[in-house]
DNA sequence: TTAGTTCGTACTTATATACAAAGAGCTG
DNA sequence: CAGCTCTTTGTATATAAGTACGAACTAA
């Protein structure tokens, strides 16, 4: 069971702001301070997504745990800024998901030592001192695994739910067999 | 004896480490 | 132009720092 923890998603307005008046304009949701950083901060509620925009109306929406948040917080954030007059219409083709970060588990608890091997060492990067966790690259997949030694996973790059359980589900099997050889 | 202060231990909380991605802007 | 700043989130380690509480001590 892969679970969607995180996404980070980005979409441009199409125009240029001024982001000392957008963020007077919306009050205390907002946040900005140039020379902290160069993007503008918004969050509708506590704990919920974060939206960061920039000069350029570009913005990228973090903290979301499925798909239909980000779409739904980008919603709302296009509305509010609709509804000032910033933008002509509450609407962005640009918009798109970059990123997922996912959390599976295996069943049982892993030797990361022999799994470094296992895996391959030239895909694979531990450092127990460094890291307590098991740094996976699988060949031609575009995402990254995490593994710890309760058998705990973090898939993380992935563009999509599918390719996050297409990089779990070979992951098991190799696992599976490494364990069936011992 | 009792209130108040201070010290030491114990536990909690935070941070660093590592990963991915977008964005703007500064530094070297 | 590369690389860092910042943000989010799970995972797990060590260590740092900060809080809390009990024990011990002094003064009234």
């Amino acid at each position: 069971m892969v679970e969607i923890v995180n996404i980070v998603a980005s979409g441009s307005l199409g125009i240029e702001l001024d982001l000392e008046n957008v963020c007077h304009d919306i009050g205390s949701i907002g946040e900005y301070d140039p020379d902290k950083y160069p993007g503008m901060y918004l969050r509708f509620e506590e704990d919920a997504p974060l939206i960061t925009l920039y000069r350029t109306g570009k913005y990228i929406v973090t903290g979301a745990d499925s798909k239909e948040e980000a779409y739904s917080f980008r919603n709302r954030f296009l509305s509010l800024l609709a509804e000032r007059g910033m933008i002509e219409s509450p609407d962005d083709e640009w918009f798109r998901i970059q990123n997922l970060v996912c959390t599976a588990e295996l069943r049982e608890s892993l030797n990361l030592n022999a799994l470094a091997i296992g895996l391959g060492l030239e895909k694979t990067e531990y450092e127990p001192e460094q890291f307590p966790g098991l740094i996976y690259r699988p060949a031609g997949a575009d995402s990254v695994v995490l593994l710890f030694a309760s058998g705990r996973v973090v898939i993380t790059g992935s563009p999509d739910l599918d390719a996050a359980e297409q990089t779990f589900a070979a992951l098991q099997d190799d696992v599976t067999d490494l364990l069936a050889v011992d």
